[in-house]
DNA sequence: AAATTATTTTAGATTTGTCTAAATATATTT
DNA sequence: AAATATATTTAGACAAATCTAAAATAATTT
């Protein structure tokens, strides 16, 4: 496996979490995900391809190859690896872990990482209950979450909806919300539990404690 | 404090080692340690000078000023507890934490270090024996000195080893001399330098020149 | 289907850190 | 003290990663 730089990882993990399982990723989304130009992400792209990380075709989106994907799976683990260690060890809360993860990602020493996941135990899950992947890139399927559990400004995509009935349905229709939707919740109101939604290129939404109950999402991007 | 880069942390760093007490840095001897050409260091102290942490004058040399200083200290801070953690946590041996910590030292969040200092149990000393400055950036100063300037009948303590390689290893391990081992000297010979010492319980031993030169001690005396 | 709008790419510039080769300053020898 | 050798700096180039502004392509609207 070779090395790459802080700048090709960071778009690599960026592009891993936008993709999804069958989403092509575009160059508007993963400028502003990176709070980059998207001229600059153009030009990471090219490179990529040549590294051979991702399949890419002038104006038709991006996604990582399998090669591209198991770099991908090397900077998740380590960074949820160091997630857990700052919580459990160092005590940090919870919300300040992934600041500090987000620079101890990129040193990349095989050894390091694989003696810090037996230090730690082997854990499964970081401290956001996303799964860590093991030494050889096997990561557990993603936890599915009711949209009630969904922390703030955590971009999460819909991957089931219970309750199937028909006016559930039309409510959905209505407000825009269909399987694969991506949307983040910016506002709580403990009054009533309803929240305040957004999708993406579209005005914000507000929706009851009933219909969140029904809606579950995968997080994409909660350990981004 | 502001944030530099990689760069201008090693060679911050490289400066204060060679520096000393007294000692005025070449160009040339920066750009060995640091395996670049002299034209590079060259730009890199006009650099560092503009960001008044060193005095510099063209052809005179260099040296850190009070603020480079601190800055170097607060690295080595980082280093140094990083070695540490390998060691004592993650079971690296002695000659393994350097290479790791190198990368490890570079992440500059001072809660991240002080956290990981407390939970360390506010080591005093690395793995080599070398101290570690608090978050203050005070730190020790053990009267360091080579085996080869501690005079005859003088006890001291082995507190570092340079020149780590697999070699001078096997041969302190024969000749059963460790990190804290408590020796003096009893002859020193004018032909060769080199030198026969006592350990306590063990019969008296032989050193080459060669070998001293790479040992160093804490002299027991200097120390209370 | 043509016009308009939005997205993406290209072209050219900038910053950081590095390099080689040439010029300049300092140190050493004769 | 002049000649030679060594050390240091300057000048100009390059790669990585970014940017702005303009051009090209795709999507949407009328």
């Amino acid at each position: 496996m070779l090395n790459y730089s802080t700048s090709e990882e960071n778009y690599i993990k960026a592009i891993f979490h936008l993709q999804g399982n069958t989403d092509i990723v575009t160059t508007n989304e993963l400028a502003n995900v990176l709070k980059t130009k998207p001229a600059s992400v153009t030009d990471m792209m090219k490179k990529l391809k040549a590294k051979k990380l991702l399949n890419y075709q002038p104006y038709q989106g991006f996604r990582l190859n399998n090669e591209g994907t198991k770099v991908a799976l090397g900077i998740i683990r380590r960074h949820r690896l160091w997630e857990y260690f700052l919580a459990e060890k160092l005590k940090f809360t919870w919300d300040e872990v992934h600041e500090v993860a987000e620079d101890l990602e990129h040193v990349t020493n095989k050894k390091l990482i694989d003696k810090l996941d037996e230090y730690l135990g082997f854990p499964r899950v970081d401290p956001h209950g996303d799964p860590i992947p093991d030494a050889n890139g096997k990561i557990e399927t993603i936890r599915k979450i009711c949209l009630t559990e969904l922390p703030l400004n955590i971009i999460a995509s819909v991957c089931s909806v219970s309750d199937q009935s028909g006016e559930i349905l039309e409510l959905l229709e209505h407000k825009k919300i269909a399987l694969g939707t991506k949307l983040e919740i910016k506002k709580k109101f403990d009054f009533d539990n309803s929240m305040e939604i957004k999708i993406r290129q579209q005005p914000p939404i507000t929706i009851s404690e009933q219909l969140a109950k029904n809606i579950f999402v995968t997080s994409l991007l909660n350990s981004l």
